[in-house]
DNA sequence: CACGTAAATTACCCGCAGGAAAGATAAAGT
DNA sequence: ACTTTATCTTTCCTGCGGGTAATTTACGTG
């Protein structure tokens, strides 16, 4: 029917040939394919049809590999989360003073953003979730607020941040970042990596209990 | 002129008697619920029949007050931003200096957030609305965005903002002040002017080019 | 009181998207 | 070579929700 040209970007399934491949690819594929296209036209608008098309292949295939469009947008959530989860528990290993874990987090949590799995966190409406998978991603939005005001809280103990109440503050920063999966654009002016770093800044200058200098050292002192 | 006094969000439709009551009154009852039940269950899963449900009416009754549920999303819409637009000529017309103008915006804006017709703004997809309106759309959203940065410009021209990228800084203090409209609910523990106050201060404490408020503008050279 | 009109209602249509069933095809095992 | 198994296709079903048509109800007015 359509005789799509070859490229098809980096689906592997070229039109009729060279099929078996290992299927964590592909599921990998079809999840790629399907982000992308619920954050361009929106998961209601997005179709299976669609996501199938621009594997090359038909609808009933993609049950291969989930059971459900609701499967689909639920691992897409999940491998954001898994990244938090992952940068969260470094930062944690790492230590520090909770100024020092704030910036941190915040630079990593802005370039998670500019990602599309990352964007699903904020992207995606839980409500499209079965009750289950919605009490998961229910639990892990708290886990990252608790990190958030964690931070704080920490750093205001140990004097690094400048008394304020840890859940609202968490708020204000935590919504400056998630609005950044928002409005990135992959083609914009800036590359994530500047955007984070200004807003690492931008988020925690006001915070600092004295003056501090980017990322060069803090000092802890008690 | 009631017989009995509805509640505010009561329907004006009871379900068989005192009817016939002004066209406008209903169509913004019509509104009313339906941002409502937008909001809570998005725009995708509130069908028409269940905002008919809530007014003690049936679906195509609905169609006498609007041609379709796109222009019920789009008038949401537009209520929320003629507010905006509103207190943004207001603050304009009062004058001051760029923080005195921006710590006014984020206030007013921040207020708005924590209502139906406000939270409309960042809640609703445009993509749900035809090209005509994705495109008033556009303006509008467009239209505040210049009128943060063009407050943060100001500030720093006058001394009173110290220097900062306008456009980063307005995305970081819009975002937080969006994200409201995902987070707050009317049940909280905080109201709305509390809310707002509060972000006022956090989200331009950072910024002042003084330590705090008050006092004349002092010009700082980097 | 009859009539006209606005605003409902009941009944219906239809297009679409998610999903299931059953048939094909290729690769792999025996 | 024959069978098996996983994978993909063709085909179809079904429910749902937006929107329309035809009909009724009720009020205002001459």
């Amino acid at each position: 029917m359509d005789a799509r040209p070859p490229s098809s970007d980096s689906s592997p399934w070229l039109p009729f040939e060279s099929r078996r491949r290992a299927r964590d690819e592909k599921r990998d594929a079809v999840l790629r394919t399907a982000v992308q296209l619920f954050l361009e036209q929106g998961y209601h608008r997005a179709t299976l049809n669609a996501v199938a098309e621009r594997l090359n292949i038909t609808k009933p295939a993609l049950y291969n590999y989930f059971r459900s469009k609701e499967e689909i947008l639920f691992e897409c959530w999940a491998l954001g989360q898994e990244r938090v989860d992952g940068f969260i528990a470094e930062i944690n290993a790492r230590g520090g003073s909770g100024l020092v874990k704030l910036r941190q987090l915040v630079r990593a949590y802005a370039e998670n953003m500019a990602d599309d799995y990352g964007a699903s966190l904020v992207r995606f409406d839980p409500r499209d979730l079965s009750e289950e998978n919605r009490a998961i991603v229910r639990a892990g939005k708290k886990s990252i607020d608790r990190t958030f005001r964690k931070y704080i809280a920490d750093g205001i103990k140990d004097g690094s941040i400048k008394p304020c109440d840890p859940k609202l503050t968490a708020f204000a920063i935590a919504g400056s970042l998630n609005w950044i999966g928002h409005w990135f654009q992959r083609d914009g002016a800036m590359p994530p990596a500047a955007i984070a770093d200004e807003f690492t800044d931008r988020l925690t200058e006001g915070l600092a209990a004295r003056p501090t200098k980017k990322t060069a050292s803090i000092r802890r002192k008690r």
